[in-house]
DNA sequence: CAGTGGTCTAGACCACACG
DNA sequence: GTGTGGTCTAGACCACTGA
């Protein structure tokens, strides 16, 4: 036995993850890796593909968790919607937290990107969305000042900047231009959506544009794969 | 100096990186090492995004190198398109190398997407898509045998199954319902497009659909981030 | 406090490219 | 053979949780 190859490994810890029950607790990372024969390192590179997958969720203090079949957040890409939004579609509840409003100035990129004077001053808006068992999407806005300001944030904020501007209804919203990326998670990030360093993200890079061709809102996403799928439909060229 | 945090060491890195010209060679992992006062694991930790980002590449055996500005291959994704028209539109030539064709059995899942009876015979041809300095992407179809015959792969085959498709122009081809992920690299795809196992990658999980509305191609695309952009215009919902 | 996952270290050996 | 990156090991310490 103990063919030593990582494919091997993956399969074995298949085997393991899927005898349990959802919800059950595996054995700790050292009494694993003794049982497999491999060191705790090679059995933490291996489990990462499942934290991935969202078969598996790691809680430092606790232990390591086999997870049931999460709720999918869907969405095509075709519109643009909230997150909240289109997790109520599916019955599912969402908030937000880890909120964060801070004042600054503009860099030049970001300046371009607007269309503004450079250095003029932004507003960016930072929040974690969770679900009731975890963070799922790391969502960042930045907005002119005149745009949103600090009081409107502070009141009416749901988690949403694309439902506050639709709410507030006086800049008419045309559409996004979103740029799709895969990326690992920084450690800021890591430790906000409670995954490992480096672990794979998806990640969206946005510009809401008014139906006068202005950019009001420059955006970042990221979503932990597992929990949500985009699809959209290609015409054949 | 020397405040050991991984952030630092990114900063740092950072640093030593872009004062390298392009193309030019840095020194080995272990010297590099000793001279941040890292352990060897840590720094390979720390340079993973930046292989992600495609500012170095390493070559077994030879070193880890600079990278210059990159030709990106630029898409929306409103529209389906062979990477090699991608590619020629801002003039950069691409080749396929790892062909492989293979014909097996649908298992059930495949044939509840393509609707065939179970156990049908299939085609799955996949290959690695290569610039003239790397392998960036690698594509997978799959397809019916009727749909298209091992003659004709072995023929007039380009890389692209999309473009041989609407060359035979038997099957009137209408859209692409395609399903975007952010994944790990597992050993097989790391060791094809010469990145590290578990890097970040970018998948397409496509299902070409005729305009009588059957799925005639699934496909499985991986793309090396960096070296592509893809994006797409979202209506406000 | 003890036990968990998260990080880092020093060292070893393997796979590969070049001379 | 020599030197490179790729992998794996055994062990240590940190950060966090709950008793």
């Amino acid at each position: 036995m103990s063919n030593h190859s990582f494919q091997w490994l993956q399969a074995e810890l298949t085997r393991i993850i899927t005898a349990q029950p959802a919800g059950s607790r595996l054995p700790s990372e050292p009494a694993l890796a003794k049982q497999l024969k491999v060191s705790r390192a090679t059995l933490r590179e291996a489990m990462r593909s499942f934290e991935t997958q969202g078969l598996i969720r790691r809680k430092q203090g606790l232990g390591t968790f086999v997870i049931g079949a999460v709720p999918l957040i869907d969405s095509g890409l075709e519109i643009l919607e909230s997150i909240e939004i289109l997790a109520g579609r599916i019955g599912l509840k969402v908030t937000f937290g880890s909120l964060t409003i801070q004042q600054e100035k503009a860099d030049e990129a970001l300046a371009k990107i607007m269309n503004l004077p450079s250095g003029s001053e932004v507003m960016r808006v930072s929040r974690v969305i969770q679900t009731d068992e975890r963070p799922v999407a790391y969502l960042v806005d930045i907005l002119p000042r005149e745009v949103l300001s600090e009081q409107e944030l502070q009141s009416g904020f749901t988690g949403s900047v694309l439902d506050l501007l639709l709410r507030k209804g006086t800049a008419p919203l045309a559409s996004s231009r979103t740029e799709i990326k895969a990326t690992g998670a920084s450690p800021e990030l890591a430790h906000l959506l409670e995954v490992q360093r480096g672990d794979v993200l998806l990640q969206f890079v946005a510009n809401l544009i008014t139906n006068q061709g202005k950019v009001i809102d420059h955006s970042l996403s990221y979503f932990l794969p597992g929990y949500f799928s985009f699809h959209v439909n290609r015409r054949v060229g």
